[in-house]
Parts: structure tokens; C-alpha cells; sequence
DNA sequence: ATTGTCTATTTGTCTATACAATAATACTGC
DNA sequence: GCAGTATTATTGTATAGACAAATAGACAAT
């Protein structure tokens, strides 16, 4: 029987869950007529009143229509939903890195399919994101664009599954973590990284010091791609000039990395910075102890940011394409399309500038 | 009488425009009680069960709540929506200028108090201004921070009624519109540019050139400042370089004005720059005609953006600050305070680096 | 002073019934 | 064939009445 009289739940309440059980269990499926007020009265014995009750709420939060002699239906809610929503985004700090051009990037991408963008900064921290994130389900988001922080595997996932859970979908841009099904959209790091060490070595050097956060999977990868091209030419990693560190670091924390390492310039020709910001940081370093770059030091970066400061060689991501693909794939899923998750990777590009000396 | 029974709108519907009239009124005010059933019966002569539809349905959109025996009440709504809320803001572009540094300051401030602000950038045109208030509309923002775009005053003007015409409070951030009752967060420019021409006619500099788009009320004020500071001194104003055009200039029409400037450069010993960008291309310019800044020009910028590229003696413009003021205000009207137009005003500070050099 | 019980009131749930409005469909007359 | 008409199923609006559940407040018991 559908409808329990002894039980203390509402009668129009046990009608109601019933029909919202068969919608969303695909007896009654998107756009099928659900039975008239009669036909329910006939299932169930309940007076026409007590029908109309329990329908009407699932009128009003959008399970079903109703037309007049033509029947009650069933709401197609992803064709609904998908037309003008709120997609949450949560970047490290607006203020720094790659974050303005990619929230540029998703933002011009989701004004021109009329949809809106909520702005959050984590400072790569899982504590604001998670603050952030209750209040993105409370403002009733249809899906999250989510730069991972810079905090364990564990945290990130939690994190994530706050959203699954809702049947929210996620996009991962940039960053990854590690076996987790979910969306992701990035540039090629692992052959970025190969690329620009053996732009490196074909310029001559082949000892060559890297820097960079562990606790990134970007960086990760690019360490892997350093190693590999290293491998390719023979060459023996030096653990001593390798400095891949794990955390969410503060400025002052790279500075100390950079000057350890500057204390051991006899044992490397060149350095490959983590990130652009990192390459910045060693340039004023190197300023400050009189050294020249690229004359006593080479130096490649990774992102190619706006900079004006000094004219670095490095390795090109396509940031703004990278918001704006993160986009176009999480509203293919706000949309319905359900399958495996998907994997897009963007292809960066070496820009040689005079941060590097030929030494051959 | 409430109801008409020879009407051929629903009784239950002109029950419910008639509560809503009286709340929208005052008669029944936020958090009183309103008749009960019965005496709703009584004034009425309707049924119960219409009585409950009509209630019901205002109890639905948010008018009143009903506890059991305690009776029906109305919703104090500016309590209730000043909870948890989506304000929109609208910079010309994220990735330029003061923009990002404003947006942080107002997320930092909507997220400690637990909203929500949805980004768009208008490029400083009304035409995406115009597309974007559609949507935010849409997406039911409780308030918008808008920067004026660097059109007409018109165009601002009609963009800023779309939203009050709806009774969504704006808060102008940075740059105001002339005669146009909103509410207001700046800076003094006005006192800046007083301050900062001053500290160079202290320094020895006497003929002083300034260039700047007119099209952006911040930007006008600075100007005043200038000729007041000149005024002062008693020191005529030489029209030749003053350059103040109106309009939203791209990178190439600003360089054009700069390469005319610098051609005239024996008619000034320093130049004053409408915003640090400007000083960044004045910079580059100069270098590529091998002058010396300050050797050979003295230059100053304004807001203080976080360069690198070289010492520039700039006005500190408390953007994070603005950022968060103008989120306080557009809260506080949200909240429902109402009253006279508020305009608060951020004071700068004069950031001495190395760009000028002392003629005495 | 606290706890329990009762009462009155108000909203919550439910039944039974009636007629109105709407629109798809079948039918009728030309 | 087609325009107009009648039929009919379905939701929309409305009434009258009943009992249930919750709770403020009064009162009683401990």
C-alpha cells in the first residue's frame, strides 16, 4: 500500500514522498503524465484535497506541473535547472598567480551562456574552503570550479564530497588530486616541465636546481618532468639542489629556501622555478647579492605571468583558456551529461626570453 | 469589502493581494500577528479552507509564518534576507589595476559576514555593464558594487535605476557619478593629487605635466587637485601638458598621448600620471628613448599597485579598505537602513620611492 | 520551586462535495 | 473539407465540517 493510515506522518506527506520516490527512481520520468487527481484518489483512498495538498508542494518545488484537463506532469528538472544558474569558484587569492586571468577566463565564458559566477578566495587554506562551501550549497550553486588548496589529499577530498554528495559536480582546474573521480582541467605539466629543462640542457647546462611546492600536483608533475629530462640526457639528479617541499607556503618561507640555495650556486648553472612568482623572488634575491642574471645565473619559471620586472624565460599556460574550459565542462554537467569523468589537458608553450645563458 | 464574490478573480487570490497590501503598507508590520483563521472567516465570509490556500501561499514566497496555536505572523523579510545573501560586483576587469585587490577586500568582508558576491566585468563599457545587470537580476542579488563604467554619465545613470527601480540598493565604489543621489566609497582624491602635485613643486619642480582620462570622476578630482596645488604656488596652468581626454582608453591610446608628451618634454621637469598603469607606460616609453627616470624626467603615479618594475613615488589608495567599506554599506542597505545617500571617503598616503628627483 | 495536568486556542490534516474553466476530441451541418 | 458545436476529462476554485497536534497559560501536586 502507498499510503500508511496508522502511521503519524501526514497522509499527504506519505503521497508526496511516494511520488517524489517514482520521479526520481524513473517510474515516472521527465515529462511523463503522473496519474490524475481521480486515479490517485483510487490508489491511495484519499479524498481529492489531501491529493491536490500533496501535489501541490511538489508543484511548487518544481517536481511537477500541472495544466488544466491535460493531466499532472513530471518536471524535466535538468532541462530547467540548466538554463540561467550560479557556479561557484574557488581560487587561491584573487589577487595573485594566474587566479585573475583564469576567473577572468570562467567568467567571460559563463557571462556569455548567462550564467553567474560566485567569487571565493581559499588562500589555499581546506579551513575557508570549507566555509566558503556551506555557504555556496546555502546560495544554492549548480556546480563548483575548484582550485585545490595546498593542504593534504584528505582535506580535498572531504572537501569535495560536500558537493558530490549533493549531486553538485565539481571541476577541477588546474591542480589534481590523485584518484579521485572527478573532472579536471589542466595544461600539460609533466611535458612542459621535460620541454623547458631540456631547452636547459640543449642551451648547455646540465646542472640545474629546482624549486617548488610538492604539496601542488601541478609542481609534482613538473618535478617529474625535470627528473625525466634529466634521465633522457644522462644526467644524475643531485638531491642537494632539488628543493620540493611540501605546505602552503608564505612568501618569507620561499625566501629562506632561495637563499639556502643561493649559498650552494657553485653546484648548478641554471635554476627552474616552480612558478613565476618563485623565479620573481630569486631574481630580487639574486639582485640583492650582486648577481647577474642570466650572466651568473640562468633561470626559467613556469606560467608566464604579466610581469614587467625582468624578462624571464618560461613556460606559457593558457590560463584564461583554462577558466574558460573549466567552464564550458561544468555546465555540460549542470546540464545532465553523466559519464566518466573527463580529463582536459591544455598545451603550453615555451617562451624563450634572456633569463638564460648559452653556455655552449 | 475585501471580497468581491461577483469578481471573476479567485477569492483566495484577492484575500492574498489584500494581506500583501496591508503588509506592504504597514497596517500589519513585520513580526505582528495578523487575524487568525476564523477572524479572517469572519471579515471575509470565505471558507476555511480558502482562507488557508491564500495564507498558505504567502506563507510560501516568504510573507508570513505560521505557528501552531500561536496564530499567523509577518515576516520581518529585511531580517529574514539580510541573513544569507548574493551581492554583485561590477569592476572593469579583474585582471587590471586595482580590481583585484578591491574584489578581495569586498569578498573577504562578504564572507566573514556569510555572503556571497557574484563577479563581472564590464571592460568599462555599459553595453556588458547592461548584459550583466539582466542576469544578476535574475539571479536575485540583494545588492550591487559597482565601479562606473568610463562612459557617459547617461549610461551609468540608466544601469544604476535598472537595480533601484527593483529596490536593489548600489553602492558606487572608487569613481561616483555627478548628481545622482547613491551611496559612495573613494578616496579624497581631490586632497591626493593636492598632496602629491604639492610634494613635487616642494621638491622644485614647477612646471608639471599630468595626463589622465577625464572620462572617470576620480581621475577629473585628481586633476582639480593638480590646478588647486598649482593655484597655490600661483604657478598658471599651461594647457599644452595637461592631457585629459575623456573616453575608455585602450594600452595604444594611451602610449600615443605619452610619445606626444615626451616630445614636449622641454616644457616640464616632472609628469604626473592619472594612475600607476599610466606611469608603468610612461616608464617603458622613457626608456625607449634612453631617458632617465628621475635623471631626466621626474614622474609620479597614483593607487600604489604592487609593481616591481621600478621605485615609483605613488598616492597610497587604500583599495582592500574601499573594497571592504563598499560591502559594509551595500550590507547595511540591504539590512534596510534607510536614509540619506552615504559617502565615505578613505584617506590616501604618499608613498616616497625614488621617481623624483629634487631640483633644489 | 519544580513538575505535572488541564484547558482553550490556533494551526495542521483530512473528508466529502460542488461547480467553473480549459482544452482535446468527436461530432454536426454546410 | 471545414467551421462551428457539443462532449468530456482534468485541474481550479470554493464550501462545510471534523478531528489532531501543539502550546501558552492557569492551576494543582509534589
Amino acid at each position: 500500500m502507498i499510503i500508511d493510515k496508522s502511521s503519524p506522518i501526514p497522509q499527504y506527506f506519505q503521497l508526496q514522498t511516494w511520488l517524489m520516490e517514482q520521479i526520481d527512481q524513473g517510474v515516472f520520468r521527465p515529462d511523463d503524465q503522473v496519474p490524475t487527481e481521480k486515479e490517485l484518489g483510487q490508489l491511495t483512498g484519499l479524498a481529492r484535497a489531501t491529493i491536490r495538498q500533496a501535489v501541490g508542494n511538489l508543484v511548487n518545488i518544481g517536481y511537477l506541473v500541472r495544466h488544466r484537463r491535460l493531466g499532472t506532469y513530471v518536471l524535466d528538472r535538468k532541462k530547467e535547472n540548466g538554463k540561467r544558474t550560479i557556479i561557484g569558484i574557488l581560487i587561491p587569492d584573487i589577487r595573485t598567480g594566474y587566479a585573475p586571468e583564469l576567473a577572468r577566463g570562467a567568467e567571460d565564458e559563463a557571462a556569455r551562456q548567462s550564467h553567474s559566477l560566485i567569487l571565493c578566495n581559499t588562500d589555499d587554506s581546506y579551513i575557508m574552503a570549507d566555509r566558503h562551501a556551506d555557504r555556496l550549497i546555502e546560495a544554492q550553486v549548480s556546480g563548483i570550479i575548484f582550485i585545490p588548496t595546498a593542504n593534504p589529499v584528505e582535506r580535498n577530498r572531504l572537501f569535495i564530497e560536500k558537493f558530490t554528495k549533493r549531486d553538485i559536480p565539481v571541476v577541477l582546474a588546474d591542480r589534481t588530486i590523485p584518484d579521485m573521480a572527478v573532472d579536471h582541467v589542466t595544461t600539460d605539466n609533466f611535458q612542459g616541465a621535460l620541454d623547458l629543462t631540456s631547452y636547459l640542457i640543449k642551451m648547455g647546462h646540465r646542472r640545474i636546481a629546482i624549486i617548488l611546492n610538492s604539496a601542488l600536483s601541478t609542481e609534482r608533475e613538473r618535478l617529474e618532468g625535470y627528473q625525466a629530462a634529466l634521465a633522457q640526457h644522462d644526467i644524475p639528479v643531485d638531491p642537494e639542489i632539488v628543493i620540493a617541499e611540501a605546505g602552503p607556503f608564505s612568501k618569507e618561507h620561499y625566501q629562506e629556501y632561495i637563499s639556502s640555495l643561493l649559498e650552494r650556486r657553485d653546484r648548478y648553472t641554471a635554476i627552474f622555478a616552480g612558478h613565476d612568482r618563485i623565479a620573481q623572488l630569486i631574481y630580487s634575491a639574486a639582485q640583492e647579492l650582486g648577481l647577474d642574471i642570466p650572466g651568473d645565473i640562468s633561470l626559467v619559471g613556469y606560467d608566464d605571468l604579466p610581469f614587467t620586472t625582468f624578462s624571464l624565460t618560461t613556460m606559457l599556460q593558457p590560463i584564461y583558456e583554462l577558466g574558460r574550459e573549466s567552464l564550458k565542462l561544468i555546465l555540460s554537467r549542470i546540464r545532465g551529461e553523466n559519464g566518466e569523468p573527463r580529463r582536459i589537458v591544455l598545451k603550453s608553450n615555451l617562451v624563450e626570453r634572456s633569463s638564460v645563458k648559452a653556455l655552449n
